[in-house]
DNA sequence: GTGGTCTAGACCACC
DNA sequence: GTGGTCTAGACCACG
C-alpha cells in the first residue's frame, strides 16, 4: 500500500502471531493517527490491496470491516473504502472513551507489573504521541 | 478471590466476549500493578479458584499458564501459584519493553484517530497510573 | 503421520514417561531439522492427527501450542498448522542461542561426567548433525 | 555450596522455571564435568545444603536421588553423599550412551531448526567441552 | 491436597 | 471443515 508520493504506508507480516486482518486494522489506525490518512482519504479496493499483499481478499475485507465497526471507515460499493474520521474530526463517542480506558488500564498494568515506573511509562506514551503529532505536521 | 481484609480482588464475567482465562490473566496483572498482589503473594489453587468462580479448573490453569509464560507467576506442585514479580522487583526485560511499546503504539493510535487529543490521552494514562500508585501506598 | 512418499514421519509412544504432547513437539522439531518438514509445510489438523495417533485432540493441541510458542509453527483457523521456519530460514534469535547454550552445557556435562571423552561427544554430535544434513539433501 | 578454596561451586535460582531439585542435579553434574567435583568427593549433607540454599531438605534429597539413579552419587547413612564417578572413572554404560544420544538428537534438532548451522552448533559444543577440560586442568 | 496429564464431548466462530 | 474455548471427570506423581 503506497502513497501518491511513493512512500509505502502499510506493511503486514504474514508470519506474525497476530492475524493479518488485525495487522491491517492496526496499521490503518496508526496511519490515521499519524496523519498519513485523513478524513476522506480513499483506501485501495479490497482486491487491489489483497493482490498487493499476496493475501486473500476476504482477509482484507475482514480488516476493513473491523474499521467500519469502529466508525473509522465508510464502505460504498461504488466509491470504495473512505476514511470516515481522523484526529481532527471532533471528539470521540463517550462509550469509546470508556472502552478504551478499560483496555488502557490493562496495558498500563502490564507495564507497571513488569517494572516500568510511572514516569517511564508516561515518557514512552509521550514519545509515541509526539511522533504522531510530528507526522501530522509534515503531512499538512 | 478475596483478600484477608475481605475485599474482592478479582472478578470474571462468563458472558463477556473476551475468554475467561484471558480475563483472569488481565485481572491478576492489574492486581499486581495496583499492589493488591505482590512478589511472593500466593494465589488460590487452580481448583479452589475454579469453584470460586464457578468455572472449570482447566480454564484457571490456562490463565495461570499465560501468567507463567510472562514470568509473572511461578507454579509449584507443592506451594501452588506464587506471584514472581511486581513493580518493585527490578527493571523489565528489554524484549518486553520493545513488545509493549509496539502494542502501546497501536492503542494510542486508536485514541488519537478517534479524536482524543495528546493531552487528553496523557491525562487518562496519568489517572490510571496514579490509581495504581495510590493503591500501592494503601497496601503498605 | 505420513509423507507423500509413504514414509511415516512421526510416531508417538503412549507408554513413555515423557508426556505425549512433549514427544509430539520433539518429533516435529526433529522432522524440521532433518528436512522432512520445511518452512511452509502443512501439518495435519489437530483432530486428524489425534485420531491418527489414537489420542485426544487436546493433547495434539498442547503439542502444537508448544511449537507455536517457540516460533516454529503458525496456526491459522483456515489453513491449519504450518511450519513457520526451518534451518534455512535465517539465523536464530540471540535469546534462543543463549538459552540453548545453557541447556547444551548441562547435557554435555552429563556425557562428560559419565566418561565420554571430548572427542567421543563431538563424534556423536557430528554424526547426528550429518544425518540431519543428509536427510535434507535427499528431500531436495 | 563452597569449596575449600572459598569459591562457590553451586548456586540455584529459586525463581527459575526449572525445579530446584533439577537445578541442583544439573549443577552437580556440571561440577563433576568441570572437575570441581571428582570421584570420592564428599557432598554436603542434605540438611546442611538445604539451610545453605534456604530450601526444604526434601528438595535436596530429591536432587541427590536423581544423581543416585544415574550412578553418579553414592549415599551412605554414615558417610553422607559421595561422588561415585567422574570423567576419568572409565567408559559409560552402553545404555547410557543410547539414552544420551536420543536426548542429544532432540537438542541438536532444536538448534538446527532454529537456524544454527552444523558448524555453529559444533563450535558451541567444542567451546563448552573445552571449558570443562580447562577447569579440570586447573583443579589438578 | 497440589498441579500435570489425558480423555471425552460440547458449542462457537470463521471460512 | 478448521481451530478456540469451556466443561467434566479421570488418574498420576509429588510432598
Amino acid at each position: 500500500m503506497e502513497q501518491k508520493g511513493g512512500g509505502v504506508i502499510i506493511e503486514v507480516d504474514p508470519n506474525s502471531e497476530v492475524p493479518i486482518y488485525q495487522q491491517l486494522r492496526d496499521r490503518v489506525v496508526e496511519a490515521i493517527a499519524s496523519g498519513a490518512l485523513r478524513e476522506g482519504s480513499p483506501l485501495p479496493s479490497t482486491r487491489a490491496l489483497a493482490t498487493d499483499f499476496g493475501i486473500n481478499f476476504h482477509t482484507v475485507n475482514k480488516g476493513y470491516d473491523l474499521l467500519r465497526q469502529q466508525r473509522l471507515l465508510r464502505i460504498n460499493r461504488k466509491s470504495g473504502a473512505v476514511v470516515l474520521r481522523d484526529g481532527n474530526s471532533g471528539p470521540p463517542a463517550p462509550e469509546f472513551v470508556a472502552d478504551w480506558t478499560a483496555r488502557a488500564t490493562t496495558l498500563l498494568a502490564e507495564a507497571t507489573a513488569h517494572g516500568l515506573s510511572r514516569e517511564e511509562v508516561l515518557d514512552i506514551c509521550r514519545t509515541i504521541l509526539t511522533a504522531f503529532g510530528e507526522s501530522q505536521e509534515e503531512s499538512r
